[in-house]
RNA sequence: GCCCUCAUCGUCUAGCGGCCCAGGACGCCGCCCUUUCAAGGCGGUAGCACGGGUUCGAAUCCCGUUGGGGGCACCA
């Protein structure tokens, strides 16, 4: 599972390095084992991919729990230096000391010499005065007092290091020189600062992009939004448009312009432009940019890219219709019909299920919009001008049910609508008369006259 | 409770002291086109959170208020 706003982060994370010149690298906190998830990490590199940031575009993954070695050496080096003690209070006993409030930890081990042992953890001794200063590209220069720091854990009662410094300690052995990352990390930074400088090495740039956020402003979480960015593959969203849009959250291009080739994005995007506040990821805004990249795709790549929902897949559902009942060639007929009339590939079932269905999809609400007074007469004229027909087109089609409607006053905005239900079984859809050609001369008949004997 | 952070139409944004009685996009509402529905075309709706400064001049700078978000674990 991989998270929106995770996949904008990467985003602009990958840019950000390829325009430095460096490299991305995707790193997987797991340093602990118990909550670590497999199939997470593949979630994510699978929704990279998707978004189109290729894995030669990035250095990873790496796996912190990798480096266990070295984050128990630079915990030890802390401890033997004076720069963090062992603590073996609990809880229960520093909240006993500091009251039901929350107020950190009260530093009551600090001085009491404390040597390694089952149980005990090791705390950083923050300083008791000044301040620590961090620079971030997108923020400036957030100043975190750090007597306000409490002295944090960095390693736990069985020896292992805690997210806080492993992540520092990855950071100083690959040569990380930029952290990009969401912006819940950034009371972290201080804590992380002070650790970098702590071991003798130089903090790197920080940047921490705004989160994404739900309609109720809060940050996206998996339990109670859809977050997953597999679900949008799964819908029928284009990457370009999803990776357009996810750019578009909290950054614009240059010149009114928002639907822009990758090539520009690249180009212009600027880390240090982002905007500082969280962004609201609209469905609805997604939906009119996945339309529109829908619309631009030359129409055999659209029939290329519905496929998979014409056919079902792992993820996807297989469409209502036995699979040796598709006809591609129909398909491809009305295609180019049905490119314009949705915004995500998945509607692409209910366009043209039709076609490929023995009996019109049943849906009593159409039917029973439809099939007012007059529609059985209509129908049965219909039917009988369609039969008559010489050349079974669109056109000539479309001019017998004119005639048809003419001779009871109806215009075809009218007379097409009992036809469309029998026929399609829906109200609306693709253009009827393009659709009954592909149909053909048979099918269509045997649905008319099915109506028409319903209709009693 | 403490710390950090954010603040332009409903939403995403442009704006970085005069070009702005604020521009674009999505949404919404009309009209046109039209065999349904879309698409397309045209038009409209709607915003600088509030209060003080600074300045000849503030959406833009400063302070405060309010509101939102995040964090304060032997999670990451």
């Amino acid at each position: 599972m991989f998270h929106v706003g995770g996949a904008r982060s990467a985003l602009q994370n990958w840019i950000y390095a390829k325009q430095q010149g460096g490299v991305f690298v995707l790193r997987i906190e797991d340093t602990d084992a118990a909550r670590n998830r497999p199939e997470w990490t593949e979630g994510i590199l699978d929704a990279l991919d998707w978004i189109g940031i290729e894995r030669g575009g990035y250095e990873g993954p790496y796996f912190q729990s990798a480096n266990a070695g070295e984050h128990r050496a630079a915990a030890e080096k802390l401890h033997s230096g004076g720069l963090a003690y062992y603590c073996d209070c609990t809880r229960e006993a520093v909240q006993a000391r500091t009251g039901s409030q929350y107020q950190g930890y009260d530093g009551f081990c600090r001085d009491r010499g404390l040597g390694p042992g089952e149980g005990r953890a090791l705390r950083f001794r923050t300083p008791d005065d000044g301040a620590t200063q961090v620079v971030d590209l997108i923020r400036g220069e957030p100043t975190f007092e750090n007597k306000l720091i409490e002295d944090f854990v960095i390693a736990r009662g069985d020896g292992s290091a805690v997210f806080l410094l492993a992540n520092v300690v990855d950071d100083m052995t690959m040569g990380i020189t930029h952290v990009i990352r969401a912006e819940e990390h950034l009371p972290n930074t201080p804590k992380q600062q002070l650790l970098w400088e702590a071991l003798g090495a130089r903090p790197p740039v920080w940047a921490h992009v705004p989160v994404v956020v739900n309609e109720k402003r809060q940050k996206l979480s998996k339990r109670r939004d859809k977050v997953a960015l597999e679900a949008y593959r799964d819908e029928g969203y284009l990457a370009d448009a999803m990776r357009n849009y996810l750019m578009l959250l909290g950054w614009a291009p240059s010149g009114d312009r928002e639907i822009v080739p990758w090539s520009v994005i690249e180009d212009e995007f600027r880390l240090e432009e982002v905007n500082p506040s969280p962004a609201f990821f609209d469905e609805k805004k997604l939906r009119a940019f996945n339309g529109d990249y829908i619309r631009a795709l030359p129409v055999e790549e659209f029939v290329a890219a519905c496929d998979p929902w014409l056919t079902g897949t792992e993820s996807i559902a297989a469409p209502p219709w036995r699979p040796e009942d598709f006809d591609p060639v129909a398909f491809a007929a009305v295609a180019p019909l049905a490119q314009t009339r949705i915004a995500v590939l998945s509607e692409i079932v209910p366009n043209v299920d039709f076609l490929f269905l023995s009996t019109p999809p049943a849906d009593e609400a159409a039917w029973a919009k439809a099939m007012k007074e007059g529609a059985a007469d209509l129908l049965t004229a219909a039917l009988a001008a369609f039969e008559a027909l010489p050349d079974w087109t669109a056109d000539a089609l479309k001019a017998a049910l004119e005639e048809v409607g003419a001779q009871r006053g109806l215009k075809l905005g009218k007379a097409q609508a009992p036809v469309r239900v029998a026929v399609t079984g829906r109200t609306v859809g693709l253009p009827l008369f393009e659709s009954v050609e592909v149909l053909g001369r048979e099918r269509t008949a045997a649905r008319l006259r099915d109506a028409i004997a319903r209709l009693g």
